[in-house]
DNA sequence: CAACAGATTAGAACACTTCTAAAGAAGAAA
DNA sequence: TTTCTTCTTTAGAAGTGTTCTAATCTGTTG
């Protein structure tokens, strides 16, 4: 029993935890993306670059599980997808509201903690509508 | 002479020296498109719905002129392109700095001007990057 | 274990966008 | 005007990211 062997094991259980959760079966698929979201501090990550990720790190996935999770994670709160490209989606781990920078020029999100960045005088609603979020992107370009 | 006649033939007049602007020849096309997106008010439209209202009014336009027009605008600064959904995109006919409201339900645009929402205390931004631009979008759906 | 609901899969299908290369139209020069 | 060049349009093919389908497999419950 070597702490590493603890550690492992209990992260397993946390992220099978993690899945009951939100209602759904903790398969083999689902712990290794899991794993791969959640075990190391915020990710933006897109469905192919995830799916790309786990067949290199030999899981055994196709790409269809990886969006069906994708959305299912989504679904529960475990993942908020961000939009900021007309033609892919970001998925972010970071579900504590907050904004982005977006470097346009890689393609890469980070995150912008939301006490660092405020907005102000929202104006009324229209009627019969409610706020489902917002969201603030700071585009970014290399400086010249 | 009447009136209307004169308006026409002066909006038309604007309109090609709107296009000539952006260093793009007067096409019959490019009027035609000039005239559903500038002659009454704002507008936040995509491609395809474009396109449909164009062929509805009986201009013969290829999709792919639709496409390439609004490109091209949009490089000229005669159009602004709006990331709200990630599967379509959107321009807008509003180039001055301003935010949306974006209704998922219906995926429809509206302007919120700029001096009625503010966004305070931008963080420092990343070594060598500069701004290209700062998009709020307040998310809404029908209140429950 | 059996039985069932839920999950995964490969590949087809889909929606939106871009590309291709050939034909057409606009503007400049003479 | 006619000619020449460059820009523009076009239909359809191709591309890209995503969703669907329906057959197979797996987790869970009794």
């Amino acid at each position: 029993m070597t702490p590493q062997v603890n550690e492992n094991r209990t992260d397993v259980i946390d992220l099978e935890n993690k899945i009951r959760s939100a209602n759904l079966r903790p398969t083999r698929q689902r712990i290794s993306l899991a794993k791969l979201l959640f075990s190391e501090g915020n990710r933006h990550i897109t469905a192919e670059k995830l799916h790309g990720e786990a067949l290199g790190k030999g899981v055994k996935i196709s790409l269809a599980t990886i969006y069906n999770n994708l959305h299912q994670f989504t679904t529960a709160g475990l993942l908020r997808e961000v939009v900021v490209d007309a033609s892919k989606s970001y998925f972010d781990t970071n579900v504590e509201p907050h904004h982005h920078f977006f470097h346009e020029d890689r393609g890469l999100l980070e995150d912008i903690s939301s006490h660092r960045l405020t907005v102000d005088d929202i104006p009324n609603l229209p009627e019969g509508t409610e706020i489902s979020s917002i969201d603030v992107i700071v585009r970014l370009t290399k400086r010249k």
